[in-house]
DNA sequence: AGCGCTCAGTAAATCGTTTTAATAAAAAGG
DNA sequence: CCTTTTTATTAAAACGATTTACTGAGCGCT
């Protein structure tokens, strides 16, 4: 306890009376937008050090109208988001974007998934937002909207028309199925959630088209999404009771690859030997799984980059496209597909 | 584009001429800190309603001297954090903290892992920080403490005057060695990182203890943290080489669980038949290992609404005790241990 | 000398709230 | 009926920075 009882804060306006000069010098010297003199600015900064001022973030953002904070938050529901599997996938995202943020002097908060997303939008003041695979009718993504903040979509949203970092959905799925058929599949069921986002949509399509095109049977099964992991081992479980035969899986949400796995195993099924399985998120569950599962390099931490840099942009006005590409998905093969 | 092009901000100023009352008396209406009559309220947020107004949050936080707004940080460095293990851990931890936080209607900003945190922190005004497991001579704790800023550490800081969730590492080893004891485990070497945080030396000075006290042999394997999973690996497998032999491991740090894991199946080793192996931290990892790793239940998110709200109640100068117990961590008994 | 121009610095206005001190009106008390 | 007290409201002063408009001083150039 030593140092002033009650030290009240140092202001601009002490700096400057120790300088012995106005506080508008201050602010010149520590922003650069005027000169001033190096021999005033030395005594400025001398003053600064011998009474250890510290700016005042809020003032500094009140006159400024900025308050350098950007938020980023999912819409999923807690029951899906609230497994280590989306919420891994949210959670890499906003890590990777924190870091950008703050290169640029801005804070990143994290607004998880909550019951009431809204009353949350409220109490704070950001001024921008990044949001996360947003759903249609995004409660979110509609508050945010409603007040003209600058939003980026990381994934597509449901109205193409707001700027988005593009995930290339179809890409994946072709590159997915292209390997799927290297690897000597021919009849591989898509499982998947039953959300109206992008990436349900475009992995449906890809995979009826190809089919269509390529002759060879089509079988979606779509799960609800809460418990994804024990609704995808069930659901195949009976599936197979019932004499679905199949020589791989497709299956982009990774708890549910999971759940498929082991589903495959209590069958007594050999991976890849009797059926190849392959994923989309390539999160801890696809390298932890034995065997570890094909997957797609998503690039998230470039893609966060890539999507806060853009933010960043759309706050100081500057214009950005409308659609920014994400880097080109790159597939990880690995054991659970390899045959050799 | 409906609506005007440049739609200035609606201010208090705005509802209360509205209303035909003065700005003062709207501020009170919304807190609610004097008594307004009840038609003038009314007015006042028929007006709020009609002009669509929102307050501005930095203005009030300037005026009340509160930000609203805490971070978490984590001192690690990024070589350390980046990996989903350590990383996983902060971010279980951020999440829980952030929807607590919401709650009281504070925002958790995210400071990730980043080479020179203190730069970050002088851009931020933050009402409060949680740091997580803080190592000694923690840079970013200094910069906090030097602030003033009120802090709460979740797991015990190096200088245990601070205040302080105090996660129960003794506890946690001993709950673990029981364990190995009663799967029949005498010879279990101990694998844990060399950074200087409490957990460390409390598994040590556990592990010791209780090797001296029931005449069992101790082995201690310190390794560096960058990298783990890949350093448990080759260390243990050297030393296999050299003729170590034992019938469980524990092994503290889930990444390197894993390394150990492949290190053992490279050996050829049944695990439980051979070796009994058991973790602390219960993420992904642990339970997507094969066998499933019997690991502790931390209570993460119990332990960051406890530490959130003691720092809730620091902010807002109410005394608290400076330890604050964690709940009481659980042994989760998988098939890494279990012999039957 | 007079004119224009840059340079450094200052005083004052401003951002949008909350809070304090003052006030008018109404109620209560004698 | 004249004080006191309470109640509801308001005008004005903060909060701590940035920015605008203004002021001299110094300098170069006809």
């Amino acid at each position: 306890m030593s140092g002033p009882i009650t030290s009240r804060k140092v202001t601009v306006t002490d700096v400057a009376r120790r300088a012995k000069v106005s506080p508008g010098t201050v602010s010149n010297a520590l922003s650069g937008k005027r000169h001033v003199n190096a021999e005033t600015r030395q005594r400025i900064e001398q003053a600064i050090e011998e009474l250890g001022y510290v700016p005042n973030l809020t003032a500094r953002q009140m006159r400024t109208g900025r308050s350098n904070t950007i938020a980023i938050a999912s819409s999923m529901s807690v029951g899906v988001a609230a497994g280590p599997s989306k919420l891994g996938f949210l959670m890499e995202i906003a890590a990777a974007a924190a870091i950008t943020a703050l290169e640029r002097n801005t804070a990143l908060i994290l607004i998880p998934p909550i019951d009431n997303p809204q009353s949350a939008l409220d109490q704070l003041s950001v001024d921008g937002a990044l949001i996360v695979e947003p759903e249609r009718d995004d409660p979110m993504l509609e508050t945010l909207i409603r007040r003209r903040v600058p939003t980026i979509c990381i994934g597509a949203p449901p109205e193409m028309t707001l700027p988005h970092v593009a995930l290339e959905y179809s890409a994946m799925a072709n590159l997915l199925i292209d390997h799927l058929l290297d690897c000597g599949s021919r009849h591989f069921p898509l499982i998947l959630g039953q959300s109206d986002r992008q990436t349900n949509r475009d992995f449906r399509a890809v995979y009826l088209a190809r089919a269509k095109a390529e002759g060879r049977p089509a079988h979606i099964i779509e799960l609800p999404e809460q418990n994804a992991e024990a609704a995808a081992e069930t659901a195949l479980r009976q599936q197979m009771e019932q004499g679905l035969s199949f020589d791989g899986i497709l299956v982009p949400v990774d708890a549910m690859a999971t759940g498929v796995m082991r589903a495959l195993r209590g069958a007594g099924l050999n991976i890849p030997g009797d059926v190849r399985v392959v994923t989309r998120y390539d999160g801890l569950r696809a390298r932890q799984e034995t065997p570890a599962l094909t997957a797609i390099d998503l690039q998230l931490d470039e893609v966060a980059r890539i999507a806060t840099e853009a933010l960043a942009q759309m706050i100081e006005q500057v214009a950005i496209p409308p659609i920014i590409k994400a880097p080109t998905p790159r597939l990880l093969a690995r054991r659970s597909s390899l045959l050799s």
